[in-house]
DNA sequence: AAATAAGAGTTGCGAATCGAAACTCGGCTG
DNA sequence: CAGCCGAGTTTCGATTCGCAACTCTTATTT
């Protein structure tokens, strides 16, 4: 078996975004500020959250960057939690997460598409891809050191249910 | 403002994504999987997660499909844990969000890279593309019937920190 | 064969988190 | 000024988490 991430040190990337998006209800709160809601009240209502959940994970997503907080100018008891860049960088990871959702559910064949608003297609499936776009597959891929990019690795002979590699 | 998406029904594919994926550890189990673990104690060992809580993701994402459990035929104490194809399916989303981690985390720059086997080269960057391959940003998608398909969509404007659309 | 260890869980129980409903409190509105 | 609205906070019972110890079956050792 070729080199292996090490795991051990919750150092990746991975852990850093679930202590961020992992709790119950962040994501969907993310989904609904991506849906152009931004009230505390407005959350509260489509989602169901119970109000002090809302409130604790607001208050994070916030301290986390994602969200932004600004009282209303207009009115000032609202106030407007907006997505920050870095919010906005969470799309495809949503996007990825909905899609594979879609595919498995066994109920839920979508009444709306997500498309390109210029020319009305629907947008390509989210996947990995190799530098030149070639979509790559989970054996395809291999780790490699900063230093020795470039070289070919060996792929990592994982096996899965049903059949080897 | 454009269409919306309903949010309501907690129909769309990420409640369902989440109720798989959601809970704590699920991910990193997974992550573990990805690495090509497969026993109960190589998880415990490897995430320092309390048993019983091992035993009941694993049990929940066997329910879900995510993996397979079978004894092992060549000592009978041990249990494999194996992923699936719909658990491959998820690397997307688990990539994506790494990315996103490790592009925000302050600390962490990786000292693996995940790389195409092929030609040593990284892969790119999870993001949208529209059909032929652009890369589309939040504003520049949009919702859209599937009868509709093809016509162009209003932009949605919601907007966000920091600057309008 | 008997004793010991390994692997994969369970059980018990205190600590932390969740969730529903009521309550607070400053800011608008009639 | 009386009442309402928006954004939280408080209270408190119901879950869930996490640690440690325990069980039970199947190898290994001696």
């Amino acid at each position: 078996m070729g080199m292996r991430e090490p795991l051990g040190e919750l150092g990746c990337g991975l852990s850093h975004a679930l202590e961020v998006m992992g709790e119950r209800w962040s994501f969907l709160i993310l989904r609904a500020a991506f849906n152009g809601l931004y009230h505390f009240e407005e959350f509260s209502a489509e989602l169901g959250i119970a109000r002090n959940i809302l409130s604790n994970r607001l208050v994070k997503l916030v301290e986390n960057g994602v969200l932004e907080r600004t009282p209303s100018e207009t009115d000032r008891r609202k106030v407007e939690y907006r997505l920050t860049e870095k919010g906005l960088g969470l799309l495809p990871a949503m996007l990825a997460l909905r899609q594979w959702g879609e595919h498995y559910a066994d109920i839920c064949n979508p009444n709306l598409v997500l498309v390109d608003c210029r020319d009305g297609q629907p947008i390509r499936k989210i996947g990995i891809r190799a530098h030149d776009g070639r979509e790559l597959g989970w054996h395809e891929l291999g780790w490699q050191t900063p230093d020795k990019i470039g070289t070919p690795v060996e792929r990592h002979n994982v096996h899965y249910a049903k059949e080897g590699v």
